[in-house]
DNA sequence: ATACGATCTGTAGCGACTACAGACTCAAGC
DNA sequence: GCTTGAGTCTGTAGTCGCTACAGATCGTAT
């Protein structure tokens, strides 16, 4: 049993994680330094699941220092749940901030292309944004 | 005239950027090398013009590459809308796509916290879908 | 024997700032 | 004159999350 050992490319494979991001993980202590067969590491299963765990995670959008927290609290067991979703609602809160933010730059991104589509502006529409300072007199930008 | 001279702290406090950030931008050459008045830094109305114009394209999302070929081409007059255009469209993508991989993030991280706040899970829902892999065996996570 | 692919360590780079340390200048108050 | 405080100066290093090398070494196939 437990001969399912494997190499760095073929953690690399199942994960979709980079090679050079798995050592970086490793050096920063995300990840656990694992045994070495010669010098080589050598990944069992459960550094497929934290892995694929953490890559999961980064695609959420959690930084790693939140993923750090989320895997103790994944290894803590049942009343984590309630500090699960503490940092879950948190970041969903920061992601909607960035969304919105977004989406305000979209808009006038949108509405410069579409000025510039519709051509009736004498100047562009997109550079006459950037120069106009919010309700103050030009300073010849 | 042209008396109206002012000091780096004066010209943070109107374009509201960061004055190490202002000496960031002229050391990677986005703003211009200004003239001192003794060794402190001496700008003018150009400069506060110029700044905004790279302050509100940075709010709009643009990289700072971006925002050196858009000073370029709004220094270079009429033809260049058409290429401002292009930039825009771009970097609107690019926007939209970014908010697309944010809502992604946010309808799972809400269903997760839905999830937890009926409490109808055994778990904790938001571990178990960061430990699930996408349709394929569980490897003790 | 040798060529190849995979892995190793260590360091430096990215973008866009931000945060110091330690020196200096300048004007106001005593 | 002297001191104090605020503002400015230069230069360097830190942040985050990787990514990209260089140059050594390892194991296997031909």
């Amino acid at each position: 049993m437990a001969d399912t050992a494997i190499q760095i490319g073929e953690l690399s494979r199942r994960t979709g994680c980079n090679i050079e991001t798995i050592r970086y993980y490793e050096r920063i202590g995300l990840m656990p330094a694992p045994p070495r067969r010669g010098r080589y590491r050598s990944y069992g299963a459960g550094d497929v699941g934290r892995l694929g765990f953490v890559r999961r995670a980064r695609e959420l959008g959690f930084t790693l220092d939140e993923v750090r927290a989320l895997l103790r609290l994944a290894a803590g067991g049942e009343a984590s749940c309630a500090e699960v979703r503490v940092l879950a609602a948190a970041h969903l809160g920061d992601v909607r901030g960035r969304i919105a933010d977004l989406r305000r730059m979209e808009r006038v991104l949108a509405d410069s292309v579409r000025a510039c589509d519709a051509g009736q502006d004498p100047g562009c529409p997109l550079i006459d944004a950037l120069c106009a300072e919010p309700q103050l007199p030009q300073t010849g930008c």
